[in-house]
DNA sequence: GTGAAAGCGCTAACAT
DNA sequence: ATGTTAGCGCTTTCAC
């Protein structure tokens, strides 16, 4: 009943009759071996259901492992899982296996987790920093060769590589959008906490657009949300002001689902909607949603492929990588705004 | 520059002045220790930055990795993101890290991907087995001692445990409700291959439910699709038959998305819908979308759970656990069925 | 073309 | 409380 030991190279070599570097040498196409051996050692491996210990090869040959860590803040994102898509479409051909795990955010989560990629001499750090991770940590293996790319969002305390969206002007299009077609005064509802990179630059735009039109900047149109719950409850508080918003631009995805599913709750139709970041369904609404896509797969084989040029010798200075945003115009923008009452 | 040996124990113990196996003790939680050697190896460690070599000490103690490979089609399906999510949950406070691949359903590929993880050790292997796929190459790993669990479909050639959805009961229950508003030809645009098990099981469930109510079996009324834009096309193609459908059944979420675009772009309301498996923005269509929800986080939970016990010594027979669907209605199950026209 | 010995970084088993 | 030896499964080095 089971607990049997698996076979190792040594098992296999007894059953042929030679020596386990034979066998290590058929095996890994490493030096010369007869063809007949060649064929009694393939045909022992495959009786013996033989599968090379791949820690112990890497133990000897010293070497990183042939795995790439990847954290991210929430494994059931589409975004992130989108991102984590484009790396591994990256990689494979380079027989990287992906090695992940969500941080949630939490800065001590994503220490623990990439202490133990760490550990496990992964050859390829990615992550997407949590607020207020330190990096410095890192230095010594980023100086001792180990390629660190930050992913979404710089991060702080190691000069490396990130790939970010161009939040800031991809933002500021989408808010230009509202104001086009007349609207302002524009609700922002962002991410939290608000000392989030992406929240931050993306209130950026928001104020760019803002300012470049001449409008006034209301702190009483800026909120924040947690998650679509967060968003729902924004977006209802915002519309109850006593000189409401009549147009939304939503800082992520999520909060994105948070504003529409409000809106279609109270049957708001008269308010028009922009998103940062692209969603499912969003062409299915009425009216479709017009969003700032961002694209997460590009970011994320970007990604792999800057760390991949590390590990080939890329001896640069990092630098900061911006995957292009595009504006989707699908309706919800065009929503016309109100005439503005003169008093 | 650059590329200088990772520290070693040993490394750590010539700093201090002690033998590598006391560094060993201190760092483990091992055998006694004094407190000033204690506070001496704790502060070289963090002079140099060690990092124990998690793959040596794997070779050495025997067991399998702190690691739990697991096989899924898509990193971008959000199904699948959430499956993954619950797993993450449920193993992480036994230490054990994700190793994670998409087979894209290709056979090959999730044979690669399974070879990789055991080569890795990984201490349990969960996957969600392509069409066409052969699991027994894997009865030996099994009888070793490897928990191995197929996920959100059986697996072949192996007896083992197996977490799914209520698939054919849910899909009936999604196809009742629509016969229950007056529906009497539904359209089925289900996955491809035909020979997917989730497939086959929702179908069954929509044969059933018409066959309760007595309702014709309609072979021109059964489609299918692999994506998104595919499901668009199965759509259009069923609403063009001579004698259309009423209402439509999606497969499953991905479907889903094809179907109810393709609605709102030819402005068909008439058209009911019932989906597998729910969806983001679900709530904020028009009419809201009536949904089987599936428990993705549950399924992965689930399986995670079983896989443990396993783990820790469960040697009872394979079981297949089921995890419940719950239809969830919204409206657009219940647009009116035209009232059927007596020749 | 093949094998024997040494060693990768770590810990189990037995010292002391 | 600490050190020594041996060995995990594999590959490197050097020998034949």
């Amino acid at each position: 009943m089971a607990a049997n030991r698996r076979p190792t190279l040594a098992d296999v070599a007894r059953e042929v009759g030679v020596s386990a570097k034979t066998v290590s040498r058929v095996l890994n196409e490493d030096g010369p071996a007869s063809a007949r051996t060649r064929e009694q050692v393939l045909a022992a491996v495959a009786k013996l259901g033989f599968q090379p210990n791949l820690m112990a090869r890497n133990i000897r040959v010293g070497g990183p492992d042939s795995s790439i860590g990847l954290v991210i803040p929430d494994l059931g994102n589409p975004f992130f899982g989108a991102v984590a898509g484009g790396i591994e479409d990256t990689v494979r051909d380079r027989g990287l296996t992906l090695v992940m795990g969500s941080s949630a955010d939490d800065p001590d989560r994503e220490r623990a987790l990439t202490d133990k990629f760490l550990a496990r001499r992964i050859s390829i750090l990615l992550v997407v920093p949590s607020v207020g991770a330190d990096h410095s940590h890192l230095k010594a293996h980023r100086a001792a060769g180990l390629p660190v790319v930050f992913v979404d969002r710089p991060g702080a305390g190691l000069a490396t590589d990130s790939v970010v969206s161009s939040n800031r002007a991809g933002a500021q299009d989408g808010v230009a959008h509202l104001i086009a077609h007349g609207h302002r005064r524009i609700g922002f509802v962002g991410d939290l906490p608000t000392r989030l990179y992406t929240r931050r630059e993306r209130l950026a735009g928001y104020r760019a657009a803002l300012q470049e039109a001449g409008l006034p900047q209301d702190r009483s149109l800026i909120t924040n949300a947690h998650d679509q719950h967060g968003a729902s409850a924004a977006t209802s508080q915002l519309l109850g002001l006593e000189d409401p918003p009549t147009a939304l631009f939503a800082g992520n995805n999520i909060v994105a689902l948070g504003i529409v599913t409000e809106l279609a709750r109270s049957r708001r139709k008269d308010v028009a909607v922009v998103a940062f970041d692209d969603v499912a369904l969003a062409e299915a609404l009425e009216p479709a949603l017009t969003v700032v896509a961002q694209n997460p797969e590009g970011i994320g084989r970007t990604a792999a492929a800057t760390a991949l040029a590390r590990l080939d010798g890329d001896r640069s200075r990092g630098r900061t990588v911006t995957v292009p945003t595009r504006l989707i115009v699908r309706g919800s923008g065009e929503r016309p705004a109100p005439v503005p009452q003169r008093v």
